[in-house]
DNA sequence: CATAGGCTGGGCATCGTGCTCACCCTCGAC
DNA sequence: GTCGAGGGTGAGCACGATGCCCAGCCTATG
């Protein structure tokens, strides 16, 4: 793995928070030349320490403003098709597999309480879903972040 | 709320894929003149559709490979405080209140299994917290994904 | 001491930006 | 039908940013 010193980290930075930022802009802010962020940039983008595609895009400008966590059990030999049918909801915004009480975590995003609804029995219609929980957002506490990662201290 | 038209969405969506795609670029691949999504893009600004910073780094490149669900019961009475502890632990990425069976959903990256631990450990000490579950992350099977809800079809 | 690697500042052709303008549609109001 | 408003188009222009050179300067390493 790639080890990002501190010049690096800081570029990382300044790009997690405007992904936008010129060349130009991030060498003025942080006291480089134009040619050490331009370099150093080059060499992150192909290390792949930025993800291919960004979130950027708020649900709730999409007309998605709930949010929830469904954990559900499924069955073991149907994982294949499950996931095909997880692919298939809109609104499933991301699906990791788990250890503990349930196989699945399940993030969707949804319109109203109604439509949270509809989106839980659209999983536990998905092949192979056995039992599902639905933990609704009540309030964003500590928005996502990495910046403290980037830049420990 | 500011609605998007099928041009706002494929802006964003381009947008989405490469966020540091220029405006003459995206002008190009969507087939229109560039002063239209000068325009487009500064009003998708304005209205916050895009969210202030992206989450583009991959904690695996800085050292955080493992990623876990923490589920937790909190004293409703010490919320602030919990709150103000839980951002003090740099391996929490996202904190939300939730209804169902716990009070909080708490997003962590961890260096190993034995850190995973470790952050656990400092979850349980925070003002308020009673009680955790932990569900480490074994594999993703959807990444995280907005473009369908973009582009819908 | 010598070498290599990284940072710097400069220069240069090219491209992108932010802005303006004249022009063309289309749609709803009168 | 006529009118104006709003939005898209293509062109032009001054300026900034990019990608790419190169020479020079450090510092760490052998």
């Amino acid at each position: 793995m790639l080890t990002l010193d501190e010049t690096d980290r800081r570029i990382v930075a300044a790009l997690d928070r405007d992904p936008r930022a010129t060349v130009l802009w991030i060498a003025r802010e942080l006291g480089l030349a134009r040619g050490t962020v331009h370099a150093r940039l080059e060499r992150l983008a192909s290390a792949d320490v930025l993800a291919p595609h960004s979130v950027r895009v708020r649900p709730a400008a999409l007309g998605h403003p709930m949010r929830a966590f469904v954990t559900a059990e499924v069955d073991q030999a149907e994982f294949d098709g499950m996931i095909a049918d997880m692919r298939q909801i809109p609104q499933v915004v991301e699906v990791a597999g788990t250890s503990g009480d349930s196989d699945l975590m399940v993030e969707i995003v949804a319109r109203d309480a109604d439509h949270v609804y509809d989106v839980t029995q659209q999983i536990t219609r998905c092949r192979g879903v056995r039992r599902t929980s639905t933990r609704i957002v009540l309030r964003d506490l500590v928005a996502r972040r990495l910046d403290q990662l980037v830049l420990p201290g």
